[in-house]
DNA sequence: CATTAGCACTCCCTCTCCGAGAGTGCCAAT
DNA sequence: ATTGGCACTCTCGGAGAGGGAGTGCTAATG
């Protein structure tokens, strides 16, 4: 509520105190628990007079006169800040990160469903696992198949092993030999190129082209801009939203139906996932720090993956506020460096 | 309890108002209630005691003595038998429908999403959409890419504008122009050919490939076999999970959980459809005649989708056995009706 | 001056009690 | 066979009471 204090060391080591207990119990805390279960060298009647004040800070609340305390999104913030680098996961946590991403996995799109799996029996929460279908990987494949009544499809193929189809309409006299030689055409200019960049090529390249492949060039690019651009909902991999009806983990039933909607309805996920690909880090936002109004609520922890200096995606855990963020992050960052390996090879 | 009584009409008459009422308002259906709001010609005492024979037959329960009945499965099972041939459309609805499949949609997955989300939003209840990944439609091209370390992509294209993919581990010396031959010696084989069929196709033409060929043409079979097996999971669309939460669907917190759970492991969902497939047409599963423990709360209606003869996947509605049937399957009918149309262009 | 023990106070939670309401089953009359 | 009358049962909601947990304040203490 005042100005955004930096606290004390003890206001600190309750504020952790309060949270470690509240988030396991889901109740308010007392001071005279706080102080029975931590050793904190005070007595209650201290504990109560900081907590006090934490709660003018802003950081604790009660949710009625003479109750525990509960932490405020501000509280829980604060806790992530000063006490969470260098959380390190539960031996049992880490053999099974290890386990999963010793054994190979060939499919792409797999990799990530399972990885979205992992991350939601790990966390007993909601995963997300995004991969951007505008990237950075290069084509290896470009084909054309002739499909009934005028329409084609163009087959893209990136050197990660992800496949892009997408049905343009041509004309319909275009049989699929003549599609063949249209393919032959195309393909060594995209050859090796960044899909993101693709269809510009092609693009460009069409002066250059024999006449009466011009139009069918047009097509291919316009279909593999519309493809790259438009279908990245189709790329985010949802996984454990059964486990946000757990008892009592929201109050509200309301609440757990519109957070429920909304992740099935990809665009929000799809924000909340764009936006943590800029930050080059693990991200954590608390309750109202998601900007989306469906998601305040929830704390929602994600991290992109790839190499060091390049995101392929990213990938996330979505909770109630109330959760165990030291044990998420250490396992979101642990699963985001497993994946980001296993998909480059590197390192 | 007792036998299968065939009910006379006015027993039926009054399981058909129950019914009917209870699934609008949630709460137990009394005699008076009953008598009030439907024009049945009898009085309150007639009533409750033809009430107390469909109670002796099964039909209806009782949720504490002294309180109104409650169908049974058995109750819902006779209502959905005599009550519910012929049920039409509201026009809204049948007009949403329409206009939903005249937009053209080019992407067969897209397609199968967005209709189940139709679905769903046209039942407010969860949808699913289903399409073997085995089926009858025929094979327009193959190709072979090399990807890194020695994994190479099979991938297959329908007529239909279905795509296959499937990495396969080749020897690593093979590059891209030897898998060009490769690809080329096996297109002619598959070219036209059932998916279903083409594993075996490739394998039985083994013999006749030129030596250096072999192993990679096994490579293929065997990656189109596990292909078209496997990931039948993934061909599952599944929307509107969240309006499982909604108020008062189901009692249990608990099972709303389960129900959920369920469906986002596909493998039930996979089975419900699957059955449907077989049989030929409006499938209603009522409670405790669901084959799987998870589903006994719920009742789930399925059709299959296809042209008349041939059917090319499944679809449907899960829902509590709290649910309008009329109304859902003749919106499920309709739906798999106009959707075979679209993707075989046949009518 | 920070810390602490003591204490009165507040508020929630649970249990119980009670009356109203809805619905039933049975019985006797038609 | 149908129906009106009636006593009975059970749920639901509100009122009231007691217990418990936790607080804020004050005064005493090192």
């Amino acid at each position: 509520m005042v100005e955004n204090t930096p606290l004390d060391e003890r206001k600190s080591a309750i504020l952790r105190a309060l949270v470690s207990y509240y988030v396991t119990t889901g109740e308010p805390v007392g001071s005279k628990t706080l102080v029975d279960r931590f050793k904190l060298g005070i007595s209650p009647a201290t504990a109560r007079h900081e907590m006090g004040l934490l709660e003018e800070g802003g950081f604790i609340y009660q949710p009625h006169t003479s109750a525990g305390r509960i932490p405020t999104d501000v509280g829980y913030r604060h806790f992530v800040d000063s006490y969470t680098m260098g959380a390190r996961l539960s031996a049992g946590d880490a053999l099974r990160i290890r386990r999963f991403f010793v054994e190979p996995r060939w499919e792409f799109e797999d990799a990530l469903r399972q990885t979205a799996s992992l991350l939601s029996a790990l966390t007993d929460h909601a995963a997300v696992v995004f991969a951007p279908a505008v990237d950075r990987s290069l084509v290896r494949d470009l084909e054309l198949v002739g499909l009934i009544a005028g329409r084609a499809m163009v087959l893209v193929v990136t050197d990660m092993g992800r496949v892009q189809n997408h049905v343009v309409l041509v004309d319909e006299s275009l049989d699929q030999p003549e599609l063949d030689r249209a393919a032959s055409a195309l393909k060594p200019l995209v050859m090796g190129v960044e899909l993101e960049a693709s269809a510009r090529v092609i693009v460009q390249a069409i002066p250059t082209l024999p006449l009466d492949l011009r139009d069918v060039a047009a097509k291919v690019a316009a279909g593999l801009a519309e493809g790259t651009s438009q279908h990245e909902a189709e790329r985010v991999f949802l996984e454990g939203t059964s486990t946000m009806v757990d008892g009592g983990k929201f109050h509200d039933l309301e609440t757990v139906k519109q957070v429920v909607g909304a992740l099935e309805h990809r665009r929000v996920v799809l924000e909340m996932l764009a936006e943590s690909l800029g930050e080059g880090n693990v991200s954590v936002r608390i309750g109202a720090e998601n900007h989306q109004q469906e998601m305040q609520a929830c704390s929602v922890i994600t991290a992109p993956y790839g190499t060091e200096d390049r995101a392929i995606g990213s990938l996330g855990v979505v909770g109630p506020t109330r959760m165990d963020y030291r044990r998420i992050i250490a396992a979101v960052c642990e699963v985001a460096g497993n994946l980001g390996r296993m998909l480059t090879g590197k390192r």
